[in-house]
Formats: C-alpha cells, structure tokens, sequence
DNA sequence: GATTTTCACTGGCATTTCGCAAGTGACATT
DNA sequence: AATGTCACTTGCGAAATGCCAGTGAAAATC
C-alpha cells in the first residue's frame, strides 16, 4: 500500500522534515503546475510535460493532501472531477520552487529564454508576491509559459 | 550499477532539471551538511543525524560530483581521506536551502529554536552571503547550529 | 436510453532504487 | 607486525517506480 502516512521523523531538522516530504521526483512538479501553470485537475497534471505515471500522480496527490500542501474537492458542474488546490502551506512553497527555477536555469541546460529569466530573477518578491495574490483570488491564469519542448525526443507522446 | 549518467531530459523546464539532480531525500541533505555544517568527509556525512546507508551516500556523493556540485580529492596528510567540497554551482544551491529551512520551520514541527528562524528569516540575504563568505573563504566553520534531537527514539544509534 | 467518451483512479508486473549488514583494500597508527 | 580507520563495494530483501491495461462512475453523443 503505497501513500502510507510517514510517522518516522530522522532528525529534528526543518530542511530534513521538508525533504521527507518533498524529496523526490514528482511531488514540486505537480506543486509547480499547481502554481504557475494553473493546473486544477488530474488528466492536466497527467497530461503535463513530464509524463508521471497514474499510479504515481495518485500517489503524490494523496500525500500532498495528507501532508496538508493541497486540497481536493469534487467539482459540482461535473462530479466525476476533482479540483485540486494548494493550501496556504503549499503556495508558501513559492520560493523554493522558483529558486529551483532559477538555479536549473543557470546551471542547466534549460529551454527558458534568458531574457526572460534574466526579468524572473531581478524581480523574484514580484514574482512570489504575484503568485500569492493569484492562488488569493483563485486566479488559475499560468504565471510563466511552459518552456515545453517541441515533442522531438519524448517517449510517451502517444497523445499527439 | 547505480549512479550512471542519467542523459534523457525530461522537459525543458528548468525546475524539473534541478528535480532530476536533486529530487530524492538525500542529495540536499549531503549539500547542507557541506554548506552549513561545515563537513568534508564521508564519516561526517554517514555519521550525520539522519543516518544514511554508505552504499546511498557514496552513490550520492558520485553523482552530485558527476553533476558538477561538489568536488573531491584526496587529502595530502592521510591520503585515504577525500575531501569533499561545494563548487559554485553548489553553493548556489543556498538560496534553495533556505527557503527549505524558512518553509520546514514554519510548516513542520522542528527542533529550530522560533526564536532563531525569525532571525533568520528576517536575514535571508545575509545568511545567504554569509554561507557564500564561507565558500569562498574555505571556512568550515559550521554556519546554523544542528537542531540535532537528544538521540532518544532513533533507530541505528549503535554508535554510542 | 443505449453507446461511447471522459475522468480519476486501481492492479499487475518487471525494473530500479533503498536500507541494512557485511565485507574489502589502501593507508595510518601503535 | 598487528590493529584500526577510512572510503567505499557487494549482496540481498523490501519498497518504490514506470508502464500498461483495466474499472466504475458520470457525462456526452447518438
């Protein structure tokens, strides 16, 4: 049964407890299009660039939940549909995630324009503060374009 | 064979290129205890808090060197001994740290004194400077105390 | 109102990674 | 020469991951 709650804490250090719940792969992708790219329902994260698996976005959307980083609720237009939300807990990830932009966007081989990043980073608070007052507001508009790549080299790109 | 060159590129985006480095539970913890613990050996790092297994930190320490955030070589004295460092792309990993820090304190049930974390949140920069002096200066001088627990309840404390 | 499609999952299965214990070989200490 | 230390490897069972093929409920289409 994966998912279980994790009751174990190593050590009483915060960057340690934050890792244990954020440290791997998927769970700060799914935060971030949670975030920036206005993701609100499963098929979108599904469907994102990375190409996660179910069972795995399942997975991490349960614990985010569990660990109080997102919300979920069935929408009432269509009931098949859960919304996906991040609490307050979770929009307070904001700059953690944008220094990971910035730091993979400067010491890696990144699709994001430079003239862009160069903007990102003079104005970071901005940006941050943006993003805040989006999740406020319930504004779902993506904060930053993609940097999706033209579909060359992806396994899985079944879905045209 | 564990820790081999990992080539395909999952996206562009620069956030899930920093996850593909460092999105598990233990590279950053290795790059904290490099940055703000001051250590520079594998028994410091084995003998850290949380209590990694050797096989994962060597592997670990391998692919953060083959990744260009640390790098290693052997002491001159005791030349059984490497001696590992952050490079500046590593070091440029401190802003990441601290926003896991300011979040994990905040969100988590740590063992950070609430009196420190306001001090350091309000310091950001400068903490951030600070650890940067640090790099530069080759000061192993730990830069934030170990928030270490009393050794009660961890398992894997065979050494008294 | 029967069929098809969409959505959010779940299950099965092979592969990979993890955690732990037990070496190993080079070097240092006594 | 014997023992200890250091930085790893190796082996192995357990857990996590990735991939694919469903499934059941609800909506859309015919």
């Amino acid at each position: 049964m994966p998912g279980k709650v994790k009751l174990l804490r190593r050590s009483g250090c915060p960057v340690s407890l934050s890792l244990e719940i954020l440290g791997d792969r998927w769970s700060l992708l799914v935060i971030r299009d949670l975030m920036v790219r206005g993701f609100r329902t499963f098929k979108e994260f599904e469907e994102s660039d990375e190409g996660i698996a179910t069972n795995i976005l399942a997975d991490r959307l349960r614990r985010l939940e569990t660990n109080g980083i997102i919300t979920a609720e069935t929408e009432k237009t269509d009931r098949r549909r859960r919304s996906y939300r991040l609490t307050e807990k979770g929009i307070d990830l904001a700059p953690v995630l944008m220094d990971l932009l910035i730091w993979g966007a400067r010491h890696e081989e990144s699709l994001a324009p430079p003239a862009l990043m160069a903007q990102l980073e003079k104005n970071r608070e901005g940006v941050i503060a943006e993003a805040r007052r989006r999740w406020r507001e319930r504004d779902s508009m993506p904060l930053i374009p993609s940097f999706a790549d033209d579909g060359a080299d992806r396994r899985s790109r079944k879905r045209r």
